[in-house]
Formats: C-alpha cells, sequence, structure tokens
DNA sequence: TGCAAAATAGAACGGTCGTTCTTTTTTGAG
DNA sequence: CTCAAAAAAGAACGACCGTTCTATTTTGCA
C-alpha cells in the first residue's frame, strides 16, 4: 500500500541510490516523534500509546505523526527498536568494557538496575509490554520478544563466560542463574514502581549477591559478602578440568 | 493477621434491614458478570477490560451490565475483589492445613505457582495489574495495592513462621526472603506466559529450592534437594538460642 | 530563485468506548 | 393473580481512537 514499510529509508540503505534527493528533514522528526513516543510508552504502555498524545507531545498533527509510520503498530515496533538500542548501548555494551567474568556480570547487573527503574518515572518496556503482548500475535509481539531474546541471550553469555572463568560454579546451568537474576529485576520493577517501597534497590542487590554467594566458586571470592557463612567447598581439579573444555 | 479483607457477601450489607424486598436474582447475575469479567481480565488486563466485552460473554446488553455496577471503576475494583478472594482460598487458606514452618512455605509456594501461570491461559491479574497502574492514581489502583500488600504480608509471616521454627535462616530478615521469592513468580510469570518457555515451571521450583537451602538451618533439611553440594556449616547453638527469643 | 517532491496540516470517516436516559421485561412478596 | 419494585434492554450522547483523503507548507537540489 501506501507508505513502503519505511523500509528503504531509515531502516535498510540511507538511499544511495536515491533518483532524485536525500532528504534530511524527515529522520530529524522521525526521530523526534520516536523519542517522544518512547517516553509516553515508558510511562502508559505500549498498548496506551496514541499517535493523538504523540501528536499532542511534539506539537504536530495527528496526520503529520502517522505520515511517518504508517500504521501505529509501526511506531510500536520503532519504539521497541529504540528501547533495544538505548538499553543495548547503556547496559550491554557499557558494561562490556569490564573483563569477563563476575565483574562484566556485576556491571551487566548494575547497568540493567539503573535502566529498569533506578529513574523515578519511566518504566521498563521489555516488562509492561511482556504484560501487555503475552496472549496476542503480531509483528509488535515478535519484535518485544525477538529483543527481549537476544538480551537474555548476552545476559546468559556473560554467566556462562563468568563460569569459564571459574569465578561461578556449575552446579546449576547458566540458564537458571539468568532466570533467577532476572527475577530479582522483576521484582525491583514490581516493588520500586508499583507498591513504592524505597528499599526495592538495595532488595535487588542483596539478592544478586546472595546468588553469587551460592555459585560462588573457590578462587577469587569477591570481598566475601554480607553472607559469610556459606560456603559451599567446591572442587578444584573439578573447575580447572571445565575451564579447558570451555577453551575448545 | 489472617487476612479479613472479605467481610460481607457480595458488596455492602447483604439487605438485612430490607424495607420490601430480599431479591436474589440481581445478586446471582451480578456474580456471573463477575465470573466472566475475571476471566477477561485475567486474558487482556483490567485496562483492557470493557463493558461490552463482558455483555457480549455473558449475553447480556452493555447497560445490563452497567447498572450493576454504575461504572467501569468499580466493575474492575469487584474484579480485583474477586480475584482476591479467589487467591485467598486457593494459595493462602490451602496451605494453612500445613505445619507451620517450610512444609506451608513450601506448600504456599506451590499453590501460588499453580495460581499465577500453571493454567494455560489466564495470567495474574496481582501482576499484569501492577503494571497497568504503576503510575497511575485512584480506587483501582488502590484496591490492587492493598489486595497485594495483604499477600504479601502473609508469605512474609509464612517466612518468619518458618524462621521461628529454626527452619530458616535468619541471615536475612523475612522481608528479603520473600522478595526473592517473589522475584521467582514473577519470573515464572514472564517466561511461561511471554516467552512460551515450558521449563520455567521447573526454573521456579528449582529458583525456590535454591533459596530454601541457602537459608537453611541446621535441622531437618527436607530430603536435600537436587542442590546437593552448598551445605553452610550452620551454627546449632545460635540457632537454638534464638529461636527461644522468638517464643517471647 | 524555481519547483517538484517531501513533509505537515486539516477535516472527516467508521468504530469502540463509558455513560445516561427511557422503555420494556422479569421478579417475587402480598 | 396482582402489581410495584427490580432487573434488563434499547437507543443515543460525546469523546477518543486509527486511518484516509485532500490541501497546504516546507524543503533542498537544479
Amino acid at each position: 500500500m501506501t507508505v513502503p514499510k519505511s523500509l528503504s529509508k531509515v531502516e535498510g540503505l540511507p538511499a544511495p541510490e536515491a533518483g532524485r534527493r536525500v532528504l534530511i528533514k524527515g529522520q530529524q522528526t522521525k526521530a523526534v516523534i520516536i523519542d517522544a513516543a518512547l517516553g509516553l510508552a515508558s510511562q502508559i504502555g505500549l498498548e496506551g500509546l496514541s499517535i493523538g498524545a504523540v501528536a499532542e507531545v511534539t506539537g504536530m498533527s495527528k496526520s503529520g505523526v502517522f505520515a511517518h509510520f504508517g500504521s501505529r503498530e509501526e511506531l510500536q515496533i520503532s519504539v521497541i527498536r529504540e528501547y533495544h538500542d538505548r538499553f543495548e548501548a547503556e547496559v550491554f555494551y557499557a558494561a562490556m568494557q569490564k573483563p569477563r567474568g563476575l565483574p562484566r556480570l556485576q556491571a551487566l547487573f548494575d547497568n540493567w538496575m539503573v535502566q529498569t527503574s533506578a529513574e523515578i518515572d519511566s518504566g521498563c518496556i521489555y516488562i509492561s509490554g511482556a504484560v501487555e503482548f503475552d496472549d496476542r500475535t503480531g509483528p509488535v509481539r515478535d519484535a518485544l520478544a525477538s529483543s527481549v531474546s537476544t538480551w537474555q541471550t548476552a545476559l546468559r553469555r556473560a554467566v556462562e563466560l563468568a563460569q569459564a572463568e571459574g569465578q561461578l560454579s556449575r552446579v546449576s546451568d547458566a540458564h537458571q542463574i539468568a532466570f533467577e537474576i532476572h527475577g530479582l529485576i522483576l521484582a525491583l520493577h514490581y516493588e520500586a514502581r508499583f507498591l513504592r517501597n524505597p528499599n526495592a534497590a538495595d532488595r535487588a542487590r542483596q539478592g544478586f549477591q546472595h546468588i553469587l554467594s551460592r555459585y560462588a566458586d573457590t578462587n577469587t571470592l569477591p570481598a566475601s559478602t554480607s553472607l559469610g557463612a556459606a560456603k559451599p567447598p567446591k572442587l578444584l581439579a573439578e573447575t580447572k578440568a571445565r575451564r579447558k573444555l570451555d577453551k575448545a
């Protein structure tokens, strides 16, 4: 139909084979719109996001906003993509500077906490969106699930690296550990944002330290956190053997 | 406190001082409406709940449904109350038959898991509602938050009892332990319902056993679950001393 | 600067929503 | 069986929604 999926214009090539013009204004305002829409969606959710509200915030007309996307779904997907990019930059890439293993995993968790609910307003789209689209189908849900899965894979990989470094036990697989970490973030979001519990951040941090100390391997315990009692006597030889296997 | 929320039968007084009639039909259909509305809200959320949809499901007219509540907000609140009652019966009261301590806590968790997402469809209103109303104000949010707080208090109390019985360590307070358990349920709901991960239930169960074994006190470890490695050498004397304190 | 294309605005559409008002049907004690 | 009260239906309202179509303004290369 009209509005050709907005692929050639923004997503794909920046029009190097353009027959006539290479306009820049459109993409500028589109970025402004997406930014405003992301702010709105963070507060009222992706489903509550309306073109009229975005138009009012940006000072544009409804049809002016609409023309950039061609449908509300495409606007929602653009918002998801924008959130994905920011999440990737501020949580993932920011933590990749740390050395692999526990330092990087700790940085991922800290950044995740900040991104999720450290800001007073603005909830997490990955969380609210999951609730809104959990029994629906379609491209919006697919985009959301894809984005979340990417992040979960990255987190799991960080856990695996910590295991490979011998800093995290293998009594549970990485998926299980990532699941428990995810639960802490979800509980943080729930208690901080809905119940307005000011201690939620500390609870989450403490829970993360509990997970680390539970799965702690023998070498290099990072300053032995609050729970000093539970020190499982691990097998050093087994750990080293497995580290070799991972290199192969 | 044994959850003294639900008192009268439906709304206010069941009309014992009725001047003329004591009609029963109205309350019957009202119960039918609320049941249908709860089913709908469990799928599409409290915010997505529309009077028109409820009317269609129940085979009534919009105004017929509306007349029973006077506003959509009141319908939403009625749904929350209904969910509260069912949750109370199927999760809380069903677990109160078990002896206090770990058995009861385990039963609470198991029932909670079933209620939350064991059923294929029907999500949890406490979870979806928290996302939908986390930055709103008004009676619906208040009813939801009140209901959740009541349940959280009951859960925390169960943890405290397990601590008092000497079956759960006190290195963390009950609120922290309840927070971590809550996280497991939230992660279960997220992964099972949104990501369609069939292993989520096992992940949650395993995470719960991890929490138990982390906070395990010396006596009566229940058949030492899958995680056999981490056995923290606890102080027996300290535990007994604290158990005495709790009795006082 | 000219001028076509791009960007934006404006008005209107059909649809659904919660709600109100009026009318009809059903209920159940006398 | 009667009949007033309760329950339910029906129609209509204003508001907002996404979307379409057309008109206007702005953009930026020639």
